[in-house]
RNA sequence: GGACGGGUGGGUGAGCGGUUAAAGCCAACAGACUGUAAAUCUGUCCCUCCUUGCGAGGUACGAAGGUUCGAAUCCUUCCCCGUCCA
């Protein structure tokens, strides 16, 4: 198969990016012919990636099918800083051991999507860390404070009076010197990352290194089709849940997030994704059926078709049909007397005794398929099969 | 260093000596309706106890003390945040 040709390639790159700073400059460096180092920075702070995290993966994806490095950054001394981006408020830094499990549990996430032969995992502590106070006030030398304060963010805080840490300042010049290290030719991030990436080029300028590409993708909305996906705010769908749970979260997504989660999470094109709303709209197709099409193929990136078909199924019956759930949780009876609130606590499925009762007086609790509101277990020799809402559990007697 | 302003439940944000476990909104959780979508409606939303009640206790309004019969509300000290001045 012939090579791609750097104009193919520039098509095949630019699809789905939402920036790319700029263009130009992307031709002539896929024109030198050699595999370009791609960089991504990752916070170690979530051990979890999630959906929102693949859009970038799936790109910098793209970018190892054409023949390029992409270096997987570990942010280990960044993350001891915090990233202020997005946040309203300065993030507490974590403790190198966190940071080190974390790091741990990316490495075994990330080739779900990644090649790792043409993936270099880094930690940025391997140049930051010996750095010497000089040099770190050589390279605060090297940018303003009022170009720093440029970016979206610390504007706004700064205009809203909220604080803002002098270490946070320090973030996207650490940031732009891991490129200049690395000699980066491109640096990806989300859209929310621009500032920070755009400074990469600022550094490497000074260091006389041609300045890096800047590659920016959307970012995916969360579950609630508001925030952008985050494990904070618990509206994610990880990479690593399991096939069930991820299918039932992709049908709870709202119809118009649907839209955008084949945009974002699919190789359909903006073509066939504006056809199939057509189709919704038109009532040729429920939406619905849409949706199962996005769950399986999304639990089939990460499980493979058989668990997706499978997860499939278990919808249909336990959530659809209303039945127990065939790996239901099945727990020895504690010791709780005969009290249903008490019970509900222990397992649970309630936070407290308190919630537990309200649960029980608000109609929620079914045990053996009968809705149960008294606060005294219904009489049974055999076991109970407990639901509350979408949870279940089983007791044995 | 000085002068002000502020810290309330998951988030906002009222309350500014007593019917205040603390309004409203948002989120969340359950129920109804559905395609367990959206929208809508209803209920719940600190903990514990039981005799399940417009029940009884215990905690709670940055922290610790104090004044009061009684404090989230007043006073003192401390911690934190912000603004202005230096």
């Amino acid at each position: 198969m012939a090579p791609p040709s750097v104009e193919e390639q520039i098509v095949y790159l630019k699809k789905g990016l939402a920036e790319l700073i700029r263009e130009e400059d992307l031709r002539e460096r896929l024109a030198l012919g050699r595999p370009l180092r791609v960089k991504a920075g990752f916070d170690p702070t979530a051990p979890d990636l999630h959906l929102g995290h693949t859009v970038l993966l799936r790109k910098m994806k793209h970018f190892q099918e054409l023949g390029h490095t992409v270096i997987f950054l570990i942010g280990d001394i960044t993350g001891l800083i915090g990233d202020p981006t997005g946040r309203n408020l300065t993030r507490p830094p974590m403790s190198r051991e966190e940071i080190k499990a974390n790091a741990e549990t990316y490495k075994t996430q990330v080739f779900k999507i990644l090649d790792p032969e043409k993936t270099e995992i880094r930690f940025n502590s391997e140049w930051l860390e010996p750095l010497q106070f000089i040099d770190v006030i050589r390279l605060c030398g090297r940018y303003t404070v009022a170009r720093l304060l440029e970016r979206d963010d610390f504007q706004k805080r700064y205009r809203e009076g909220a604080p803002i840490s002098v270490h946070e300042l320090l973030y996207p010049l650490a940031q732009g010197y891991d490129s200049v290290r690395l000699r980066c030719d491109v640096e990806m991030g989300g859209t929310d990352q621009k500032f920070n990436l755009l400074v990469g080029r600022e550094l490497q300028r000074d260091y006389e290194q041609p300045p890096q590409i800047v590659a920016t993708t959307p970012l995916l909305e969360g579950l609630d089709g508001i925030d952008k996906m985050s494990k904070s705010k618990g509206n994610y769908i990880g990479i690593a849940e399991p096939p069930k749970v991820m299918f039932r979260k992709v049908l709870q997504i709202s119809d118009e997030l649907m839209y955008r989660y084949y945009e974002l999470l699919t190789s359909d094109s903006l073509a066939e994704i504006a056809q199939m709303k057509a189709r919704h709209a038109r009532g040729e197709q429920n939406p619905m059926e849409s949706k199962f099409e996005l769950a399986r193929r999304i639990v089939g990136d990460f499980h493979g078709a058989a668990a997706a078909a499978q997860a499939r199924e278990d919808f249909r019956r336990e959530v659809q049909q209303h039945q127990v759930p065939a790996d239901i949780e099945t727990l020895p009876m504690p010791d709780v007397g005969r009290r249903a609130d008490k019970l509900l606590a222990h397992i649970g499925l309630a936070e407290s005794v308190s919630d537990a009762v309200r649960k029980l007086k608000a109609g929620a609790v079914e045990i053996n398929g009968v809705r149960h509101s008294g606060l005294v277990l219904p009489a049974t020799n055999g076991d109970l099969t407990i639901r509350v809402g979408k949870k279940w559990k089983r007791v044995r007697a």
